[in-house]
DNA sequence: ATTTAATTTTACGAAAATAGTATCATAAAA
DNA sequence: TTTTATGATACTATTTTCGTAAAATTAAAT
């Protein structure tokens, strides 16, 4: 039971122009019929898809961080070695729709948004509740030294997938994907010459 | 006849704020209410050094365009040679103000901001003439290869000038300053090995 | 302490932009 | 042909923004 023009991707054409531009601007300054014209659609179409705005933000919102589950689901399935893992993790926030826009959460950590920022939150819970496991199983299984806290690790990984999208290090490193090397390396192993090769 | 408590001071709060507002959304989607709170100044105070939004984007893009002309000015007086003085002009653009942001670029070269872009064409023929001509004399002298027409460089500059602000340029270089010389080297001496050194 | 001037605050009406709807024509799919 | 999604237009309602006026506040100067 399909539409005969096919629907589904006018609503799809919407979805990626109100991400284009709530990207660049924050959901107050976009206005409908900007993401009509933006997704060469009219505005009628708009609003047999959307109820109003803020339905339509919350569906972008829910794709980003949907797929930001799935991709960590993806890499921690793998049948690769922990380490491994852990740089494809830091190299995921590299992927624009895993960094979410200053001027989108602005808007979002304002005014009326609690929709929004509580569908944020829930996803925060969830993907650190996971992450938290799988660092607690890491570490039973002997990958990470005993003697450092879950938490610890937590902050670290924050700070460092900040730290590859500093054009400070890029500038020090050759290319990005010897900036993620780089870092991952320093996230396992610390600074100091291995003693176990 | 000054004002007590420093009228200049508030008129240059707006300014800035303004800026800086411009810059990230163009003018469209800026309101007066921000500017206002972006300067930390009550409405009022606006429409006391301002008609309208118009006249502050105007004064904005004065000074902006002003401050160019200065630089440049100020870079041709030195005393140093003419290889020096254009590694400077290239280095120019690397700096905010000189390098205008696309979305306010954007706003003025849409709808009625016929002022602005009269203002903007106006600035262009009066710093590409000196550009032209200061690039003659150069040739005159000697320091430009006779077999290039000046054209030829108006259209090399820009085109460099942008070089220096591409990222993959900067990945390739150290750093950004390495970038400028590498690209003013390149510009005065080709990519061939000097006969004369 | 009083005066003076700039500013903020508050309130307000006017104007403009935006949101949202109803209707009809069209074009493609069933 | 009938159905269905879409686009275009026109329209109203609502919200936002503009711009102004007047009163209250601040801070310096006299």
């Amino acid at each position: 039971m399909d539409t005969p023009t096919d629907n589904n991707k006018n609503r799809q054409a919407l979805l990626d122009a109100a991400r284009t531009l709530f990207w660049k601007h924050g959901i107050r300054r976009v206005t409908i019929q900007e993401i009509c014209s933006e997704a060469d659609v009219s505005k009628m179409t708009f609003y047999r898809q959307f109820a109003n705005k803020n339905e339509i933000a919350a569906q972008v919102l829910r794709d980003i961080l949907e797929k930001g589950m799935e991709d960590y689901h993806r890499i921690m399935q793998q049948e690769i070695t922990f380490t491994e893992k852990m740089q494809q993790v830091i190299m995921l926030k590299h992927d624009a729709t895993n960094n979410i826009s200053d001027e989108f959460i602005k808007d979002i950590y304002q005014q009326n948004q609690t929709e929004l920022r509580a569908m944020i939150e829930t996803y925060q819970h969830e993907i650190s509740a996971e992450v938290r496991n799988d660092f607690a199983q890491a570490q039973q299984n002997g990958f990470i030294r005993q003697d450092v806290t879950i938490d610890f690790i937590m902050y670290l990984m924050d700070r460092l997938t900040q730290m590859i999208l500093d054009e400070k290090l890029l500038a020090i490193c050759n290319d990005s994907q010897q900036a993620i090397m780089e870092v991952t390396r320093f996230f396992f192993y610390g600074i100091l010459k291995q003693p176990s090769a």
